[in-house]
DNA sequence: TTGCGAAATGACAACGTTGTCATTTCGTTA
DNA sequence: TAACGAAATGACAACGTTGTCATTTCGCAA
């Protein structure tokens, strides 16, 4: 209405305005069932016609709490998008909202340094996404009135950790190829810094060790196409090669691109899995089966474990979040 | 060292276990150069023994603002981590943490609900990422003390806006066609709500009409291969067909899929190109010329838009962000 | 009308910082 | 050594809420 607009308002000038204490505006706020009817829309007046809003700061300040929780993306790729998404959900649901904050290309963040930042900020818990090794992931302590929850593969030894099952997601596939009659599998692997790669082809090597099979040694790829490609042209020589497991479904893609390429025909002379559920939507009539896993649910149980963890700061968990086979058409079966 | 922590450290703690007043710990933080040498390192070490750590509301409450910018996240898809990590590094290279909140699915969030919701928050200014339309785009009207940023290709009254140049991308990769002795160009558009496809599609029409070419009806995709297949399909039995804009890269690759299988060829018989330049990741030996649109700058210009108003928040500016065309050879050269 | 318990409201301190201004201490010069 | 200005330090209020406890007002029965 006016335009003279004080910088702020603040309880007390509703108070003043509405006629009644300061005391009464704040349970106007949090118990306004304690407040008449009649009181209630005198002070819920004043306060739309001066335009206020509760200072976060000295709510938070007289609470000791902030209502948020930090996300430290270490990485941010493309998968990291439905874990936000998973995150900030819960967030909204429980009542949080998120406090982000990154780590800069080319700098190096250890876990004390990114914890040392959150601590700065209106953060009551906080989630580390950590996709690669950090030099102090052992030797780490998170502050004690700040619950942490680690999304990683490995496991810490004072801090909660959530994580996708990339070992069993690997495991799984690879025993499908197994299954279906195939006497080994060939491992093309993403990015050699990646935990998610290393998991995988960790769980790559265990399927075919339990059973006794000696795993071939593994192509490195970069995770793109054209390294799958490469890959597969050296595996189309292999006469042996009847299953190949590749990282993620674009390099999957790659080894498809080679295989067609010389004259072999997928799933009929080889059967290609792939990782992370994708490639349809760039493929049309896409045949790659492949082992996707549920970022959004990863995120919502992380977030989860922390506001869980909020009353007891000191407990310890560990969530491995199981993946999900889609089985399309690009593995054969041999049996028969 | 000593395992009974008081709940929280405060300066008054660190000031009496250091023999010095609490302004002095106080300055030893934010004006060290105040503070004489010897005072400072008694104050540094009583920090680092008590385990001290500056209380973020009481500081806000007293400065008056909180050194975060909020993002409000309308929709959360693949480009949005571009944007993501350009808003974060540039809010971190100036002293910002971000906020985030997101509308959940389902949910119908309007500006001013998601202005309400931010200025709960600790927050000094906001980022909107609007890629659809709102009911209340054309009256919003941002709070006075809360610099409102919105990215979106609509221009707004009052709030100031950021946005990839779709529009010209379109008219761009057009107009490059049209250089290249095309006659005309067909044109394969995203889900029909979305406003990047939208903007995509005037961009594709303005550019032909500026040559006096009739537009042809425009072919509907969801941004998916497999709709980009079935356009291709279509459009391999029209023999004016030569040139087809695809509105992303994965449909341009659906409809390359479809005019390979009905025996033509990329691009001796019908050239193409996409938007967003990611097919490469997935396709090996790719030759899609693309429209690429740089995302991270987006965010990067958002946010510093953002804290350039911070001291005058009812200004108001309107940033384009160029797109680039990334060449390949899917176009064929029909000149001479 | 009076008295009573319950409901509604208010006064005041406290949360942990920083700004203002007064006071103490220091290093120099006379 | 005394006196001085500058540097260093401290006392106290203030930021805008909420918790505690005291006070006022209300509704109802006697």
């Amino acid at each position: 209405m006016a335009t003279m607009d004080k910088k702020n308002v603040s309880m007390n000038d509703v108070a003043i305005a509405a006629g009644v204490s300061l005391k009464t505006v704040s349970r106007v706020i949090n118990e306004p069932d304690r407040v008449r009817g009649s009181t209630r829309d005198k002070v819920h007046s004043a306060m739309e016609a001066l335009g206020f809003r509760a200072n976060f700061a000295a709510r938070s300040l007289k609470l000791g709490r902030y209502g948020c929780i930090g996300v430290v993306m270490f990485h941010l790729s493309g998968g990291a998008v439905d874990m936000i998404d998973g995150i900030a959900d819960a967030a909204e649901e429980r009542g949080f909202a998120l406090t982000m904050i990154k780590k800069r290309a080319g700098e190096k963040m250890t876990l004390a340094e990114a914890a040392r930042r959150m601590s700065q900020l209106p953060v009551d818990g906080m989630i580390f996404n950590l996709r690669q090794m950090v030099d102090d992931f052992d030797t780490f302590e998170a502050p004690k009135d700040l619950k942490t929850v680690i999304i990683t593969p490995m496991e810490h030894p004072t801090c909660s950790t959530v994580s996708d099952d990339q070992e069993g997601g690997a495991r799984m596939a690879c025993e499908y190829f197994l299954d279906h009659g195939h006497k080994n599998v060939y491992f093309v692997s993403g990015k050699k810094e990646s935990l998610s790669s290393q998991c995988r082809m960790k769980g790559w090597r265990a399927a075919l060790e339990a059973r006794g099979i000696e795993p071939p040694e593994p192509l490195q790829g970069d995770w793109n196409a054209d390294s799958g490609y490469a890959a597969g042209l050296v595996l189309a020589d292999k006469p042996d090669c009847t299953a190949v497991l590749a990282a993620n479904d674009c390099m999957a893609n790659g080894v498809m691109m080679a295989l067609r390429d010389k004259g072999l025909s997928v799933p009929d002379d080889v059967s290609v899995i792939g990782f992370d559920d994708e490639l349809y939507k760039t493929i049309p009539n896409s045949i790659l089966t492949s082992v996707k896993f549920r970022h959004r649910e990863l995120g919502v149980r992380a977030l989860n474990e922390v506001v869980a963890g909020l009353e007891a700061p000191s407990s310890r968990s560990r969530t491995l979040v199981s993946g999900v086979l889609v089985e399309r058409s690009s593995v054969k079966d041999l049996r028969a």
